[in-house]
DNA sequence: ACAACTATAGAACGCTTGTTCTATATTGCG
DNA sequence: CGCAATATAGAACAAGCGTTCTATAGTTGT
C-alpha cells in the first residue's frame, strides 16, 4: 500500500506554509511542499483544491485561501452533545478577530481590575474589548471615569441625566452631575485560562 | 497646502487591501491604491515601509505584512487611565486568534447553555474555547458528560476518583463511579455583546 | 484483460512581476 | 535665491510566475 496524497493533507501543508511565511507558496515551492517534481502536478492538485472550495484564484491567477488561517470550528450548543470529528469538519470556521471586533481601528483591549461588574460575569483580570466613539445605549457596559478613576459600569439615561450602575450591590449608582467621561462601550469580554 | 502621502496612510490602504483580497497587492495594483502612475514610485514607498519595519520582503522579493491583519492594541490596566492616542500606537498589537488559541487543530468553540458555572463568570450564551486531549488539572473547567448530558464543571481528583463540581450551589458535586467522559478543557471564555 | 481513469514528469511559452535607470517637478532650508 | 533633498514619471529588463501541452506509469472497474 503506497501512501497517497490527499486533498486534506495538501490543504494542511499549504496552511502551514501560509502561517509560517505569511503568504501562499508559489507553484515551485509547492513542488517541494508536495514532494513532486513538476509544476504541472502542482497545478493538477491546485485545480482540485479550487474545485473543492478550499482555495480560490482571483482575476490575476493568485491563490487565495478561503478559510481564515487560525480560525476555530463553531460546533453549536453544549447540550447537543459532543461533536463527532466527522461533524466537526462541516462546521463554520470562525476567526475570533473577525467575529469579535467590529471596528478594528477604534477598538482596543483593556485588562479589568476591580469587581464592579462581577454579577455581569466580568471578573478581575478579564480582558474587555472597548470600542471608542460608539454611542452607548441603555444597559450597555461602558468604561467611564468616576472620581478620577476609570471603571466599568452599566450605562442608563434617566431623563436628561445619566446614571452609572455597577453590577455589584457594594457599589452605589452614580448620577452624573457635571460632565461625564465615557471612554467607550464594551463589545466583548474575554477570559483566558492557562495564562 | 497639498495633501501628502504618509507612511501611515499607505500602511492602512495596504492593510485594507489585504483584508479584502486575502493577499498583498502587486506593485501595479498599488499604483491605483496610492494614486500614482509609476511602479518606481510604488517601489520608493515600499522601501520606506520596509525600512520602517512595517513590511518585509522575503527571499523571493514578496511583500509580507509584519503585523497581524486584524489585531487589537493591548493597552494595559483600566486604572492606569484611558490611553492617549499617542500611547496607543506603541502598544503591542495582538491577534485574538493567536492570543487565545494554543492548539488550533484540537480546539473548538461551544455555546454555553445552563448556569452551572455562573459563579465562575460563565453565563448562558457565552462561548467557550474547548481544547481536546489536554489532561485536566485540579481546578480546571472541563466539559463533561453527566447523566447523558454535556455540561461545564470544575475538575478535581480525589484519591483515585474524580469529582465534578459546579460553580453554582444549586448543583450538587458529582463523584464519578463508573467511567467518566471528559470532552476537553476550557482554555478561554468569550462573551460578545452587540450580537 | 483491456479500457478508462488517475497521477506524475518534463518542457515550452507568454505574461506580469519587481527592479533599476534616467529625467523632471516640487519642497525645505540657510 | 540657489542648492539639496524629496517625490513622481516613464521606460527597459531579466527572472520567475502560472499555464498548457505531450507522454507515461500506475490504479480501478467491468
Amino acid at each position: 500500500m503506497k501512501e497517497r496524497r490527499t486533498l486534506k493533507d495538501i490543504e494542511r501543508r499549504i496552511s502551514d506554509y501560509l502561517r509560517k511565511n505569511g503568504r501562499m507558496p508559489t507553484y515551485s515551492e509547492m513542488m517541494e511542499l508536495l514532494g513532486v517534481r513538476s509544476k504541472s502536478v502542482v497545478d493538477f492538485w491546485v485545480k482540485k483544491l479550487v474545485a473543492g472550495g478550499i482555495l480560490r484564484k482571483d482575476a490575476h491567477g493568485f491563490l487565495i485561501p478561503l478559510r481564515p488561517l487560525s480560525g476555530l470550528p463553531m460546533v453549536g450548543d453544549i447540550r447537543a452533545g459532543f461533536p463527532s470529528p466527522a461533524e466537526e469538519e462541516l462546521r463554520d470556521i470562525i476567526s475570533l478577530d473577525e467575529f469579535l471586533v467590529g471596528r478594528p481601528d477604534s477598538s482596543f483591549l483593556l485588562k479589568v481590575s476591580g469587581d464592579s461588574m462581577i454579577n455581569e460575569g466580568i471578573k478581575q483580570g478579564d480582558l474587555v474589548i472597548v470600542e471608542k466613539g460608539r454611542e452607548p445605549k441603555n444597559g450597555d457596559i461602558v468604561i467611564a471615569e468616576v472620581d478620577g478613576e476609570w471603571t466599568l459600569k452599566y450605562f442608563r439615561r434617566e431623563g436628561k441625566s445619566v446614571v452609572l450602575e455597577a453590577a455589584n450591590p457594594d457599589y452605589p449608582p452614580i448620577r452624573a452631575k457635571t460632565e461625564l467621561r465615557i471612554g467607550g462601550v464594551i463589545s466583548a469580554v474575554i477570559r483566558k485560562y492557562y495564562l
